[in-house]
RNA sequence: GUGGCCAUAGCUCAAUGGUAGAGCCCCAGAUUGUGGUUCUGGCUGUUGCGGGUUCGAGUCCCGUUGGCCACCCCA
């Protein structure tokens, strides 16, 4: 049996990973004063159909309840937040500053960096409608993935406002019912042939690609660039027209960040959605919103394309399930006594394992390197004490059993 | 959803249409109170699955499932 197309296991070492690409995230999150938060897995077809757009209701993981609903594993958490902050709007202070860490689903065929289920750090902040909370999102964004060891040669935040081409499509009287569908054409004119894209455009043909041409100025994305500048990320950010993004609920600012190497898919992307909330609310309730979200497939992907940044996780990864120390039980009339020694380490909370059964002196220090322990404490024919080993080093000391937890400490703290 | 390539031991991969193998991992021993090296031995397969061609199929053909890549699309 294979888990089902597009799902993982997470082995051991693959839930070490995820883990620490969370508490990494989970930091930089709270460094910025964000709170976490979740929501359902499961949410009716209805709300994700209404504000993602035409383009995700086709890949949606869909299907009928056993009480006949129609329910749709989410696909974002955007309509969502949407959602539970229009029914709780006036529970918190503003604005919120919430992140998550959802499991996102889609029903596509799956390829490298895409498969049918990801995790997503979704980081939104609600409730205020200055350029100062663009900048604050955008900068969250660097500072996350700087938080791997990522620097301005790895990445590139790519600026936009959709407010820019509305401006456009208003000024050139384009109907209202066209606009997603031409948005979604200058945002796919970077991957398409330029004849193709300026004959899906017609006669905005020319206006647009003068625009695309570096022939635009926004006055709001060069402030951004300016206060993203005087935090110290001129070198991460960059102007660029060109990106729109696919959804259809955003109405300002919206970025994307691409690795240098132009390697992969976009690492993370958002933007501000100030009309969300106040459509999926039944009491009128109207909160501006600007977020972004990132996903782990492309973030491994990017990591592992760094020995520096994959290093450093290996590192953490070793770390994760590494015990502190090991018990030998050389003499098998010192196991009672090993066993009272072995909760009270646990108890003092050591990572503390030995062998259940008995097995040859030999055999238990391989475990004891295998586990990751640092040394182990033999249990023998010095009773009352015990041999600490330090498994590096190789270096003993023979300690008194009462000495035991107060000489692991001062091991420790020296390390430390 | 469309197209191309691929599928052999837990992992990485060999095997001209002619007896399915190696390395790593794992287990045991060399070593009854001391680990990382070394040596010896052992374990593992309906060759993804189902049909067909053939005296004979891991190998050729068809189907199917899964994977990779491109397209589509993009959280």
């Amino acid at each position: 049996m294979q888990p089902l197309p597009g799902f993982r296991d997470f082995l051991p070492d693959d839930c070490a990973f995820r883990n620490a690409v969370f508490a990494s995230w989970r930091a930089v999150c709270r460094r910025y004063g964000f709170v976490e938060w979740d929501g359902p897995v499961l949410e009716p077809t209805e709300l994700l159909q209404k504000k993602s757009g035409p383009e995700i209701v086709t890949q949606l993981f869909n299907f009928t309840d056993k009480g006949g609903r129609e329910v749709t594993l989410r696909p974002e958490l955007t309509p969502t937040l949407a959602r539970v902050v229009a029914a709780h709007a006036r529970e918190f202070r503003k604005p919120l500053k919430w992140f998550s860490i959802p499991q996102c689903f889609r029903y596509e065929k799956q390829q490298r960096g895409r498969l049918r289920e990801h995790y997503q750090l979704n980081c939104d902040l609600i409730g205020d409608d200055s350029l100062g909370a663009d900048v604050e999102v955008v900068a969250l964004a660097i500072d996350l993935l700087r938080g791997f060891g990522f620097s301005a040669s790895d990445i590139v935040v790519r600026l936009s406002d959709r407010t820019f081409w509305t401006d456009l499509l208003s000024a050139q009287q384009v109907p209202l019912e066209r606009w997603t569908e031409l948005l979604q054409v200058i945002d796919r004119s970077e991957r398409e042939p330029r004849e193709k894209t300026a004959e899906k455009l017609g006669e905005l043909a020319g206006p647009v690609f003068e625009i695309l041409d570096g022939g635009g100025r926004s006055e709001k994305l060069e402030q951004l660039v300016a206060q993203l500048a005087e935090r110290g990320f001129a070198e991460f950010v960059r102007i660029d027209l060109a990106i729109v993004r696919g959804l259809a609920y955003y109405t300002g600012v919206v970025f994307e960040v691409f690795d240098r190497a132009g390697e992969l898919r976009a690492i993370a992307g958002g933007g501000r959605y100030d009309k969300l909330i106040a459509q999926l609310s039944d009491d009128a309730v109207s909160l501006p919103a600007v977020g972004f979200a990132m996903g782990d497939v492309v973030l491994s992907e990017l990591i592992k394309n760094s020995p520096a940044a994959s290093a450093r996780m290996a590192d953490l990864v070793r770390q994760e399930n590494a015990l502190d120390l090991y018990l030998v039980i050389a003499k098998e009339e010192r196991r009672a006594d090993a066993l009272r020694q072995l909760q009270q380490l646990r108890e003092a909370g050591w990572r503390v394992d030995c062998a259940l059964a008995p097995a040859k002196v030999g055999k238990q220090f391989q475990t004891a390197e295998a586990l990751g322990a640092c040394a182990t404490l033999l249990y023998g024919d010095e009773w009352p004490a015990v041999k600490l080993k330090t498994l590096a080093t190789r270096d003993e000391v023979v300690v008194p059993h009462e000495e035991v937890l107060a000489t692991v400490q001062r091991l420790w703290a020296r390390q430390l």
